[in-house]
DNA sequence: GCAAAAGTGTTAAAGCTACACCCATGT
DNA sequence: ACATGGGTGTAGCTTTAACACTTTTGC
């Protein structure tokens, strides 16, 4: 049965960009192609979309694919449609957005696919419109970050308020006050105080915290305002 | 040339959540449909993604289709990609959020459409997945209009500050105080005196504003949060 | 002059910013 | 004991929420 004959019929992809921070900079999982279209050039990492597959589920197979991880904070970013994004042939890519912790991934599936942890700083030129795809999701983690508590998925399950101030500056790209950052945070209830301390520290041991993810889902769409004054 | 051989090529399709304010509602513009398939039931408006088309550029032929405005405002919600959404074939849908000036549009391209403003209290249940992109329409338009000025394209060129805050009313379903909302909508400085008063009123007379577009550009990302208090 | 809708003012509480001080640890 | 980094407190300012009064208009 077709009832929609005389449409088009077109290939339907799905692009990752992958975010991680490793302690002190934002960074990017990334591809250096060694396979063809583009071989030798950098891109996320990407596939096309089984016939019999959600769309979702197939950014999840992809970053499965990668990283070896399958409880991955996942959020689809958009579809990218421009008629020519692909020279080869006509491709919609509906790119997804994902936050993991850095240490946590499967070096060896990393390895495999020629992956590699880009910092945001140093980030090369890359293939189709993927640059844009990136534009957008650095926008999309600026502005989400700051309303929601999703930064909380790059971190270790146990992490310290310094550490987490440092993932904030590295969104941000900019300083903020120790005093009302930990303030701001202990104030929302969502942290837990796991007893532990960081014994790696060199200086004095900061309390290592863990997220209360029953608030955490309840408190998810509580605006907060988290950066201090953007103007009016 | 054909590089990716061996892959699925489907169908693409748009869908438009088109929303218009009354005065007293929120509504949406909604097809009956007199044509297969699913002939009879309600549904947005859509269509498929034509072979040389941009997604956007779809998106808008569309809206233009059905409204003759061809100055809309439009944002991408993302794509539905569910295997089954469509039981005819499947069809991938990137789904476009719309906001329109409701006394603006062509009412006979409506007519001939046949589309129907509908207040979002008495939507009826629509085809495939419809439904939800409706419930995450909705999502984003509270979400966002309570962060940036959006909610002026729902508007006439020129309004009062009663006006502007019976929408916000309807979209947020909850009573707001008239002295705060009118302090804060004016802090922003986006309103510009235009000199005249809302001469339909039986009573007193509102001033009536308009837009400060270049501010309006500049501050668009500036966040606001304009609903009071929603719990910490 | 009265009802209905619109404009403006005040005050107390809460939140934010910018600061300074003390504590724990390794050398 | 000192340098380094982590925890906590406070004062002043700004913003917010809750509330009351006055003005304009049609009848």
């Amino acid at each position: 049965m077709n009832r929609y004959p005389n449409q088009t019929r077109i290939l339907v992809a799905t692009d990752c960009i992958i975010f991680g921070f490793d302690g002190e900079e934002l960074k990017l999982l990334l591809i250096k192609r060694h396979f063809e279209p583009e071989i030798g050039k950098w891109s996320l990492m990407g596939g096309f979309l089984k016939e019999e597959e959600d769309l979702e589920a197939g950014a999840k197979r992809i970053l499965n694919d990668l990283t070896g991880l399958s409880n991955i904070y996942v959020e689809q970013l958009g579809a990218f449609g421009k008629v020519d994004r692909d020279p080869a042939e006509r491709t919609l890519s509906v790119a997804f957005f994902a936050l993991i912790n850095i240490h946590d991934h499967d070096q060896e599936a990393v390895r495999a696919h020629n992956a590699h942890w880009i910092s945001l700083k140093n980030k090369p030129a890359l293939i189709f419109d993927h640059d844009d795809m990136v534009s957008l999701a650095l926008e999309h983690l600026r502005y989400n970050a700051a309303l929601h508590p999703i930064g909380f998925e790059l971190l270790p399950e146990a992490f310290t308020i310094p550490q987490l101030q440092k993932l904030y500056e590295a969104i941000y790209d900019m300083q903020l006050d120790r005093r009302n950052f930990s303030r701001k945070i202990l104030s929302t209830g969502l942290l837990i105080d796991t007893g532990s301390k960081n014994m790696s520290a060199p200086t004095k041991k900061a309390i290592m915290y863990c997220l209360d993810k029953e608030k955490y889902q309840r408190k998810f769409y509580a605006f907060w305002n988290f950066m201090p004054g953007q103007g009016k």
